[in-house]
DNA sequence: TCTCGCCATCCCGTAGAGTGGGATAGGCTT
DNA sequence: AAGCCTATCCCACTCTACGGGATGGCGAGA
């Protein structure tokens, strides 16, 4: 038996098997055995209860691929329904600045856009949904890497750190006194200005405190 | 040794602890202990065996909550980037339509909006991104529940069928022969008209292509 | 300062969970 | 019919995972 990762031979074995289809590609026992290196007895056993906890699935194809269940636990993250009351009060954010707004969650040292509401303006930044940013670049990274500075003030700001002729406001949405993702509007330097936080920084903090609010209403019911 | 639910008992003890935390309260060990039932020494072991392949993570006040490795697990869930390189074509699907569009995945028997890009007009549909629907309504729905005339005919349609006023059109987005997701467009009955797919069809089933060329590629590479 | 209670961590002997080679059955192709 | 490849299942056996109890740290209260 080769050496254990974490001490749990069942659950590193196990993972192996998330991760190979974690590519996205679905594969039949005899690729999977292939791939992950495990016997096919072993593997077809763990497959079928991976299965059973709803974390892989078997398709009428014979070729196996990841769970629902694997989304709705990860959908928990950063609480449950985050992305769902986060909505109303980004798109509020972008009326009140005519400004982009996102919604960054902290995901493998990096950070996730989980929401973003385009502002109407032709020129705007554009940030999709699922993009991956650096944690050292641009407000919602100083947010998200829990920068003191950033925490004490309660917002951070960036002009041109992540992208030329872009600067962005960041708060903290705060849960249980953890900081779960951050708020961010950000636009053009010629509209933001070199001090966008002067501008947007009590919105954008007010934006985190309804979403504050909304988690809290959700999780007390 | 209670009953195993799946076969392997290391696999039942360690869904259940991602279970717990999965309601979204960060615990500490003692809480975990008495939320999972598991004696303390086996949490122990299991929570850092787990957090070893970051599916937990402890935090610096000494609470445990889901780790970012399952987020990053579950977004390849319909093939990985999918929400990435779906954006592109969404925002272009409202800019021909003037129509909110979403993008929806099948997930434990409802379907998940995973991206929503609205439409400018003030009148217009409004799906929040981690807004969960049923599959029994809805023009994506019928694409996701796998209706067979639905996919014989490559789109379908749905007047009022989920919200009075409001009509949607919806194509499969396919990947490996499998539909991973559906693209929608929505609007008010009185603009789509009670027959929106006459309207929106191939626009709508456009996009969807679109997106299959951009994960193909993102495949191949 | 001392005591107590509660926490997380660690140890380690052992029971039985998990292993995986090989047998089996089914389906497809030649 | 034969050959090949698949998934499933069996079960003897190895060694993993178990978990009660010991230990040390920390904070609160007397």
């Amino acid at each position: 038996m080769e050496r254990s990762v974490s001490g749990v031979a069942v659950l590193d074995k196990s993972v192996r098997i998330l991760e190979v289809l974690a590519d996205g590609r679905r594969r039949n026992l005899a690729e999977l055995v292939a791939d992950t290196g495990l016997p096919r007895a072993t593997c077809h056993r763990l497959l079928h209860a991976l299965q059973a906890h709803g974390l892989t699935h078997l398709g009428g194809d014979d070729r196996w691929e990841l769970g629902d269940r694997l989304g709705e636990l990860a959908g928990s993250i950063g609480g449950p329904g985050l992305a769902a009351v986060a909505s109303g009060p980004l798109h509020r954010l972008v009326e009140e600045t005519g400004e982009s707004a996102q919604l960054y969650v902290a995901r493998g040292g990096q950070r996730v856009c989980v929401i973003a509401v385009e502002s109407p303006q032709s020129l705007r930044t554009i940030v999709p949904v699922g993009a991956v940013l650096p944690l050292d670049r641009g407000s919602a990274g100083q947010i998200l890497s829990g920068r003191p500075a950033a925490l004490r003030r309660g917002w951070a700001e960036s002009v041109e750190e992540r992208e030329k002729g872009v600067a962005s406001v960041s708060a903290p949405v705060r849960r249980d006194g953890a900081v779960v993702a951050a708020v961010s509007v950000s636009g053009p330097v010629e509209r933001t200005s070199r001090q966008p936080g002067r501008r947007y920084a009590a919105v954008v903090v007010a934006a985190a405190s309804a979403i504050e609010a909304a988690l809290e209403t959700a999780t007390t019911r």
